[in-house]
DNA sequence: GAGTTTGGAATGAACATTCACTCAGTTTAT
DNA sequence: ATAAACTGAGTGAATGTTCATTCCAAACTC
C-alpha cells in the first residue's frame, strides 16, 4: 500500500440524516471499536467484529462512518477534545482564583490534577493515541498533533504565569510543559510499569510532588558538583555509533 | 545468543545455513523494515516492500525470517539489548567512581546521560517499541517488557544508593525511576513536540536539570499552600464521569 | 584447465485467506 | 405510503507465505 494518503474518497458524508441518531450511533460504534482496538490492535480488528459488538450489521457501520479509519479518528479526537473543553471550562474558574490571590502553585496543581484525572478517565483513548496515530491519514494526523500542542500550550501559560509572579524559577517553559504532559500520560501508556499503584488516587499525590520538582528545577544545578571528580566525568559516555548505522 | 533455542520452528528446509551470512542478511532486512515500519506502520508495510528496499526478493526474506512478525521482534529486542549491554559495560566504571568518592548526583547524571544518548541513537527502535509492542505474540511481548523492567531496575538501584547516602530525599523510588525513563524516552516518542531542540546536545542539559528536580522532590511539598484559598480548592475537579462510560 | 556436479541461496508466480467497502433489496417508523 | 435505516452476501484488491524452479560459485573429475 503505497499511497495511503490518496485512499480516502468520502463518497457521501453519512447515510443517517437525523443528527441526534447519528451521533448516538457513532458513539455506540466507537465505544465497541475502542475495546477491540485496544485488545487486538486497529489493524487486527475487522469491521465485522466492530459491527457485531455494537449490535449492528456491517453495512450499518458504514452508514455512520465513511471508513474504518474515521472510527479511529473519532476515538482519538474524542479524547482530545474532552481534555480541551475540560480546560476551557476551567478557564473562568482559574481567572477567579487568580483574582482571589491564589498562588501560582495552587493554580498549577489544580490544573495538573484535572489533567491527570482526565487522562485517567480517557486512559484507553490515550493508549490508542500513542499506538495508532500512525494509522491516520497525514491530514488527520496533523490535525491531531495540533490539538496536542494546544493542550501543551495551556500548561505553558500556567507555568509562564507562575514565572512572571516569581513563584517558579525561569527555565525552558516549553520543555517543562512537555515533561508534565508526558508524565501524566505515562499513567496510561506505561500502566504495566505502575502496577504498584492500584488507582489514580494513590498515584496522584506522588505525581504532583514530582511535578512540582520539575517546575522548581532551575537550569543550572549541574555545576555545583565537587570538582575533584569532574576529571572522570569528562570521559566520553559509551556509545555504539559504529553499529548504530546498521539499524537505527 | 543461546536463547535462540526456543526460536520458532522452521518449516522450510531451504534456510540460510551460514551463520555469518544469516546474521548479516537479518540485519539488512531489519534495517530496511525499520524505516518502513516507522513511516507507514507495521501493518501497512508489506513484505514485498521490505524485500524491495532490502534489495531482495520476497522469498528470500523468508529464508532469513520465518515470519514478518519475527522481523518486528528482532528490531524491538535489538534496541533493548543494546541498552542493557551498555549498562552492563558501565557497571565496573560505576563501582570505580563510587570508590573514588564520586557523589551520587554525579553517578546518576552520568548514568542518565548515557541512557539518553542510547535512546537517541536507538530513537527509531524506541518509537517502534511504543507503537508496535502489542503486535507481538504474548510470549514475546512478555519477554520484551521484562527487559524494560530490568532497565528501570538499574535506575532504581542508583537512586536507592543516593538515598542511602543521604544525597536525595526518600520517596517512591520506583515511581521516580519510571518518570526518569519516560522523560528520556519522550525525546524519541514525542519528538515532534520537541522540535525546538535541534539535537540531543541541546536537550540533554535541560533534561538533566529536570531529572535532578525529580530526584530531589520529596513527598510533601503540597501542604504549605496558603490556607485561605483551600476553600475554593476543595471544590471537586471537573469530571465527565457520566460521559466517560460511553467511550472509555 | 575444461567440463561436470553439487547444493546452498535467490526468485517470483501462485495460493489461500482476509478485509474494507458496496448495493440491491428488506424492514421499520411514521 | 413513503422515506429513513438496516441488512449481509458479494466484490475486488491486497497480503503473508509457499515452493518449484533457476542461479551460481566452488568443488570435483578427468
Amino acid at each position: 500500500m503505497k499511497s495511503q494518503v490518496l485512499r480516502k474518497k468520502r463518497k457521501s458524508p453519512s447515510q443517517v440524516t437525523d443528527e441526534k441518531r447519528l451521533q448516538e450511533g457513532q458513539e455506540r460504534i466507537a465505544a465497541a471499536a475502542l475495546g477491540l482496538f485496544l485488545q487486538n490492535g486497529y489493524h487486527n480488528t475487522s469491521v465485522r467484529e466492530i459491527a457485531h459488538k455494537a449490535g449492528l450489521s456491517v453495512g450499518s457501520v458504514f452508514n455512520y462512518f465513511t471508513s474504518k479509519e474515521e472510527v479511529l479518528f473519532f476515538l482519538l479526537s474524542f479524547g482530545q477534545s474532552r481534555a480541551e473543553t475540560g480546560f476551557q471550562n476551567q478557564r473562568a474558574e482559574f481567572e477567579r482564583l487568580k483574582q482571589d490571590g491564589a498562588s501560582p502553585r495552587e493554580l498549577f496543581l489544580r490544573a495538573y490534577e484535572q489533567y491527570a484525572v482526565l487522562t485517567d478517565e480517557l486512559r484507553r483513548n490515550t493508549v490508542l493515541a500513542y499506538q495508532e496515530t500512525k494509522s491516520l491519514t497525514l491530514a488527520e494526523r496533523k490535525r491531531f498533533l495540533e490539538g496536542e500542542e494546544r493542550i501543551q500550550h495551556f500548561f505553558e501559560d500556567i507555568i509562564a504565569y507562575g514565572v512572571a509572579q516569581g513563584a517558579f524559577p525561569a527555565g525552558n517553559i516549553r520543555l517543562k510543559a512537555h515533561c508534565l504532559l508526558v508524565l501524566a500520560q505515562s499513567w496510561a501508556v506505561r500502566h504495566w510499569a505502575l502496577s504498584s499503584f492500584a488507582k489514580l488516587d494513590e498515584y496522584l499525590e506522588p505525581l504532583k510532588s514530582i511535578a512540582l520538582g520539575i517546575l522548581e528545577s532551575d537550569g543550572a544545578p549541574l555545576l555545583d558538583a565537587p570538582a575533584h571528580a569532574s576529571a572522570h566525568a569528562s570521559a566520553p559516555v559509551a556509545s555504539h555509533k559504529d553499529k548504530e548505522l546498521v539499524l537505527s
